[in-house]
RNA sequence: GGGGUUAUAGCUCAGUUGGCUAGAGCGCACGAUUCACAUUCGUGAGGCCGUAAGUUCAAGUCUUACUAGCCCCACCA
């Protein structure tokens, strides 16, 4: 026997694993319609967690599903330089070792990381084999790669010469712990009880004063205005005159501004352009100055006075207060709740501040993307999602794609002394010279979206094979002066020469399959850049999923304490068990608990499945091969007919789930139909006799059934078996023989003898029962199957039958047992009566009503009917057989 | 402020275009048993499907309002 007693999930996977990589499994085929999905990339220098774990089972689902199906399958893994997170986690190294970003150029620095990320790589790959991803590891592309930064360079300069970048010095999200500016996205926005000073700032008349409101007093330093709404009649007479801003002395004009509220503070506001987005806004549109109070390291700057100069925000704010005291703080100040910005990684305030940064103009990417989504070239699930992220891009600002951080894909344009800006790939080089002029690199990285937002045609080559994109061009570098209709060109650039990609046939991928809470930064960057860039939508479907809270609903979080580990519930139960749980109880775009009872109902399933196996092999016997071809050899007994029928439908069950993306059901039908069908029915009943090359087929089909689940147990299944030779992850589907429907019925007609037989079995008292029967072929044929299923003594054919009259079975069956144990029976049945008066009752009352009968389909009205007919027939059995107990 | 989403058994969740008796896993109760499996087998008890109204022959499912929760977006000084 080659099966071991139990399954030991440890000891099994890393085999079945090691003969799929050996085997090259995970290859498209070449054969058939391609099928893709390309892995968003895990942080290369990470621990997989319980979102991974997700990702992977439903993204293997999919993959193995389809490879099954004969589809030239592709699952392209990946590996995330992770930009700003890993140089987080760097800074934080740096930190540990006593030094810092400061004592290190950008080379430097860029080469650490490599290392530190290098050393730690691989750890994520090993668990992504642990889950039991399918994916095609020779295709493995890392974010930082070289055909990830050639291609990205390529887009960068075709929309720099289309005028989609630009430079540009607006005020941008700034964090001065980590010394970056950060995308609007980036910013984590939470309600804070804040407070709202009233200053008093004296007109420069001597005569009177405007109060402002402000829950940033230490701005005050970089006002440069006052605004106040122009309709607005308490404040009609001080327009245009000037205020003397205490502390400072500088005169500052009042003016008027839609964008002020009337009803908020005192309706008057103080300006301050280099600090605040808003007034930014109001500076550009009345021309005021900026002044910078705040610096890049969060300290008062020069400009902010001398007394102020090098004081944090804070010390700025109660100085300034405490300055102010002497009268020109006019009120108590009052609570309030506002929304302040933080970062998202480390919880500083974001301060807005004014630089020169890269920014997207997102705007005609935007209503490209959103023209494609409204004509549904790109199907959600859930559905609503896709309204959603129209709504998000109606709404899209430009988009600032500067980092301040050594880590990542540098920026390629270069700066003169001019001034002028041209776009290059020499970033290695911290100067240039074209024609004689010196340009200066600029230090900054791109947002790692930028780059991600091309991953579907960057990890399958699309562009270096796509022909009706490659229109060679000479002009390898760009300049702002020449912005012409260079960008068709550039992107056929060197391009001519290469062979055409063999993966080029996957893009647009088949679908997207990602997290809910990365619609908006990644999925409509890709988008917005596929559209741009490839002329089609990236992907045909996108799958959303929600997070995976803990067993009581609570988001996971490290200082929660409740953070689960997939590799450890692999460790414990298996692999199959947690992909099995973890796609249960799960729909698509949901936050949904994570069940360690799914996952423990999963591995008792591999158990089942085990066992299955182990019973067929040894009825089979240990040297057992098919004598016919599978497909002629059909099914003999009723219960042979009846599961190839269940079979069959559980297939078709399965796959239109898999199509609509319902993981969850499909995985519960895969449990339903080996557990309920094969293992309780069919396999109980096959010890009453069965065709040994059916029963090899039913195993053969059920292992494919479960393979995308639960691909460790039914690969090692099949390895093991003694008449199979191949690798269950690269077979495809065999035809089912064809049964018989009236064998079928009957077989059904059998489970509800013998459901109807154990119930009642189960009421009465212990002890062993013959059944007696009067004419009826299917119990005379199938007696030694009725017995041995409901642990009957004997089944007896009698012409003159006594005991009790088994009325719910709808057949001629008596129990034999004597009239003392009928009597202590007889309050079970006639619950059991009153059941079917209430079902009789109900039914004449819907049959009685004419609007029933007439408007419901006839199909319907007819199916009562019958059912009305069988229940009163079964009613009066029962009262029958009441009045025969004394 | 805007948008989304959820409410069904003790717990975690299914329930697709309305169709009659609302399902699953786990848990619980009762019973069984040792030759595929105690990670087992058989049986059962648990549900005014959040509240109120409406549409319909028929509503867990559709409509409206309400209540409670969760999530996302947004610059309110």
């Amino acid at each position: 026997m080659k099966f071991a007693k139990t399954y030991e999930p440890n000891e099994y996977e890393p085999v079945a694993y090691a003969l799929w990589e050996g085997e090259e499994s995970f290859e498209p085929s070449g054969k058939g319609e391609p099928y893709s999905i390309v892995m968003p990339p895990p942080n290369a220098n990470g621990n997989l967690h319980i979102g991974h774990g997700l990702v992977t089972a439903l993204e293997d689902i999919l993959t193995r599903h389809h490879r099954l199906a004969g589809r030239d399958t592709i699952w392209i893994p990946g590996a995330d330089h992770a930009g700003f997170e890993t140089w987080v986690v760097y800074e934080r190294e740096l930190e540990k070792a006593g030094t810092s970003r400061f004592n290190f150029s950008r080379e430097e620095l860029y080469a650490q990381v490599w290392d530190f990320v290098h050393a730690k790589r691989g750890d994520m790959e090993l668990q992504l084999r642990a889950l039991g991803a399918s994916c095609s590891w020779s295709d493995l592309v890392f974010t930082l790669d070289e055909k990830v930064i050639k291609t990205v360079y390529k887009t960068f300069q075709k929309m720099w010469s289309d005028g989609l970048i630009y430079r540009g010095e607006k005020i941008v999200n700034y964090c001065t712990t980590h010394q970056t500016s950060f995308a609007d996205i980036e910013v984590d926005h939470k309600d804070e009880k804040g407070r709202l000073w009233d200053i008093a700032y004296p007109l420069s008349s001597g005569e009177g004063e405007i109060i402002v409101s402000t829950t940033r007093p230490e701005t005050m330093l970089g006002d440069t205005a006052v605004a106040v709404h122009p309709k607005d009649k308490r404040y009609k007479h001080l327009v245009g005159k000037t205020v003397k801003l205490p502390l400072t002395n500088r005169e500052i004009p009042i003016i008027t501004d839609e964008y002020v509220d009337m009803e908020f503070g005192t309706g008057a506001v103080k300006i301050t352009p280099a600090h605040d987005p808003n007034d930014f806004e109001v500076g550009e549109r009345h021309n005021l100055p900026l002044i910078q109070v705040i610096g890049l390291d969060g300290k008062m700057t020069r400009e902010a006075g001398e007394s102020y100069a090098g004081l944090s925000v804070l010390e700025a704010r109660e100085k300034v207060l405490k300055d102010l005291e002497s009268g020109a703080l006019s009120r108590e100040d009052k609570e309030l709740i506002h929304s302040v910005g933080h970062c998202y990684k480390c919880g500083s305030i974001i301060e807005p501040m004014v630089m020169d940064q890269w920014f997207v103009n997102v705007k005609p990417l935007a209503k490209r993307a959103i023209e494609a989504l409204e004509n549904g070239e790109i199907k959600f699930t859930p559905a609503s999602k896709g309204s959603v992220l129209i709504r998000y891009l109606e709404n899209l600002k430009d988009w600032n794609i500067s980092r301040q951080i050594p880590w990542g894909i540098p920026i390629p344009m270069f700066k003169s002394e001019a001034g002028e800006w041209i776009f290059d790939d020499r970033v290695e080089q911290e100067t240039i010279e074209v024609n004689g002029v010196t340009y200066t690199r600029d230090n900054d990285t791109l947002d790692t979206w930028f780059s991600s937002g091309q991953w579907p045609f960057i990890t399958t080559d699309y562009l270096d094979s796509d022909p009706n994109l490659d229109k060679a061009g000479d002009a390898r570098r760009g300049s702002p002066q020449n912005r012409s209709s260079q960008s068709e060109a550039i992107l056929g650039a060197d391009r001519a020469a290469g062979p055409a990609s063999s993966l080029s046939r996957f893009y647009p991928l088949d679908v997207m399959e990602t997290a809910a809470d990365i619609l908006f930064p990644w999925v409509s960057r890709m988008i917005m850049l596929g559209l741009y860039c490839t002329d089609q939508v990236p992907f045909k479907h996108v799958y959303l999923h929600g997070l995976v809270l803990d067993a009581h609903g609570q988001k996971m979080s490290k200082s929660k304490g409740n953070v689960i580990n997939p590799m450890e519930i692999i460790a414990e139960y298996g692999s199959d068990a947690f992909r099995l749980g973890i796609v249960s109880s799960r729909s698509a775009g949901q936050n949904q608990a994570f069940s360690l009872s799914k996952v423990i109902a999963g591995r008792n399933l591999c158990n089942k499945l085990w066992n299955i196996a182990r019973f067929v092999q040894s009825t089979l016997g240990d040297d057992f091969k098919p004598t016919k071809s599978k497909v002629d050899d059909g099914p003999i007994s009723l219960a042979e007919n009846w599961l190839v029928g269940r079979l069959a439908a559980s297939k078709r069950k399965i796959d239109a789930d898999i199509t609509h993306y319902r993981f969850a059901e499909a995985a519960e039908e895969v449990y339903r139909v080996v557990w309920n069908d094969v293992a309780d029915w069919y396999i109980e009943a096959s010890k009453m006799g069965n065709s040994p090359d059916l029963m090899a087929t039913v195993l053969e089909f059920c292992l494919k059934l479960i393979h995308p689940f639960a691909p460790f147990v039914s690969e090692t299944i099949w390895q093991n078996l003694s008449w199979t030779d191949s690798v269950l992850c690269t077979e495809t589907w065999q035809q089912l023989p064809a049964y018989n429907k009236e064998k079928a019925a009957e077989f059904e007609q059998l489970q509800q003898l013998v459901s109807e037989l154990r119930l009642t079995l189960n009421e009465l008292p212990s002890g062993k029962k013959k059944l007696l029967y009067k004419d009826d072929n299917l119990i005379e044929n199938n007696r030694e199957l009725v017995k041995f299923l409901t642990r009957l003594s004997e089944i007896e054919q009698v012409s003159k039958p006594q005991g009790l009259h088994l009325a719910t079975t709808g057949r001629e069956v008596w129990l034999d047992i004597d009239q003392k144990t009928i009597k202590t029976y007889k309050a079970d049945l006639e619950a059991r009566l009153k059941t079917i008066q209430n079902e009789v009752s109900a039914l004449k009352a819907r049959l009685a009503n004419e609007s029933y009968t007439q408007k419901a389909p006839a199909r319907l009205v007819q199916e009562s009917k019958d059912s009305l007919t069988e229940k009163e027939q079964i009613a009066s059995k029962l009262i029958n057989e009441l009045s025969n107990i004394t």
